[in-house]
Parts: C-alpha cells; structure tokens; sequence
DNA sequence: GTTAGTGCAAAGGTTTTGCATAATG
DNA sequence: CATTATGCAAAACCTTTGCACTAAC
C-alpha cells in the first residue's frame, strides 16, 4: 500500500484501508471523473465498487484533501486539493486541461466591492476555447 | 406573447412557438434551475413539458442566447447570455448570488503563457463563501 | 469487541430520447 | 403541406442510500 496515501488518510483521522489508498493514488494521475477513477483502480481491485469511490472522494473532499472541478457540465472531475490557487483552461476540440496559476482570490478580495464582507473559501475559474492546434486543424478541414 | 422574446427567436431562426418565449420570458428572471423555469412556466401555460424546457434550452445556449452556470455542484442554472463578463459570487450560507463584473478573460488572455493561442469562448468564474450577514450569524449562533 | 468502511442492489434525482400528435412557416 | 416543436412516457445517467458483511483500530 503506498505510504504517502496511508500517512495522508492516518493524519485526517480516517480509517486506512486498501480502497482508499488506491484512490487517492489514482486521483494523481489528473483531472478524472468518478466513472474513470472506478475504471482505473478496478484494474487493480477488481472488486472495489463505484459506492466505495463516491463515498471516499466525499470524504475526502470534506477533508480538503481533494477539489471538485467542472470541467465539462455533466461530470464532476477531482484533483488533489494543493497546489491551490491554479485554474483550468479547457479546449472544447481536443478536450486538453491545462492548468495556470493566476491570483484571482486576492485580485477580487481587492477590487471587487461586491465582495467586501465576504469571506471566500473557493475559487474557480474555468476557461474554455479553442487551442491554437485545434484551430489549424479546422481551418484545413474548412479550406479543404 | 412577448416582443422581444418573439424577434429573438425569430433572429437566431428559430420557430416561434408559445413555449419558447414564455420560458425566455422566465429566464430573466435570475439564475434558475431547469426545474424551477419549469414550475414558473407551468403557471402559465400548465401543460408545458419539462422536455420542452430542456430541450429550448439546450436550444438556445447553442444559439449563445443563454449561458449555463454552475452555482451549485448538483444542478445547472440558466441566464440570459448578456451582459458577458460578469460572474458570481455564492455565499454557501444563504445562497445568495451576487453578480460582479471583472474583466478576467482580457487580464488571462495577457497576462497567462498557457493561454497564449487560445481563442476564448466562455469564461467562468465561480466565487463561493460567506458572506458578512450569514457570518455574523453563525457567530451570534456559536456564542449563544 | 466496537466502530467505521465495503459491496451489492436498489432508489433518487436530473437530463435525454422515441414516437405520435400538434403547430409553425 | 413540409417541417419542426411538443407532450408523454420511458430510458439513460450520475449519484446516493440501506443493509448485511468485513476489516480496521
């Protein structure tokens, strides 16, 4: 069992197990759905069920321990909560994720009179577009 | 049947039926869940569909005339598309949505490598917190 | 041992779809 | 009239829940 996950889940006072760990090791690997969390670790626990992943990214979330994101608007994504304060530019073509770091908390909580009084405990920005690749290969396909 | 709800359709070459400009005429009164849209239509036109609901918003967004948001992580909300370039602030206590503009995509399209090439389509922020009046509550509340 | 977590199956809630009927252009 | 939109009911989807069983502390 990897030891990051087991120190990580000990220190928030929840219980270690072996589904846990494994979820919190899949979740690394990027910005996934439920679903594709499921599918990823089934190939290593074939018997994990997608209750277990939906309760253990609840607890997990309640925790701060991971961040939920939109990144399209039927599923909910989920990342590793730090390395807070980045946000997520998304190319409606490809489907590619980049992440980029931009102070928007601070900026509002500076500027915004709306916010004044307010005290904010998320942030998210999601962007999307279309990226310069995507938009080559179309203008070919158009010109063609 | 309204006006303006009638030229809209009209313009962006859709039929104009009942149904539509009544829901466009629903829309603007806020941020509304598909569900809710549905229940304050079918005041006036009780034998409205909920597919119908879906589907002319679905229709509509791909028209650019409104825009999805995300206020909640359960639910889609709908607004009429302009003004672009404002945002929300919830405040998790209350619900509340407070409206601010912030002229982020110009501030991300300058200042942001990542998005160097991008070509920008919606941009969408989402501020969450507590805002003073649920604040001072709470705290009444904890100190009771 | 006690308590919390798991798997399974079933329920919940939201959104989409197929098809016959009705209305628009 | 041809075509598009509607209503209804059913399906599809994603997420949550109840319960008996298992594992962690």
């Amino acid at each position: 069992m990897p030891k990051l996950a087991q120190n990580v889940l000990k220190s928030s006072g929840m219980r270690v197990t072996n589904q846990r760990a494994l979820i919190m090791e899949v979740i690394r690997q990027g910005h996934l759905d439920a679903d594709e969390i499921y599918r990823r670790a089934r190939q290593k626990e074939p018997r994990l069920s997608l209750s277990t992943v939906y309760r253990t990214l609840q607890a997990l979330k309640e925790r701060g321990l991971v961040a939920e994101i939109h990144l399209d608007k039927s599923h909910r994504h989920y990342e590793v909560q730090p390395p807070k304060g980045h946000h997520h530019l998304v190319c409606l073509g490809c489907g590619r994720v980049v992440e980029f770091r931009y102070p928007l908390s601070s900026l509002v909580k500076k500027n915004v009179p709306e916010a004044r009084g307010f005290s904010i405990t998320e942030t998210e920005i999601r962007i999307a577009g279309y990226c310069a690749e995507c938009r080559r290969k179309w203008q070919e396909a158009a010109g063609r």
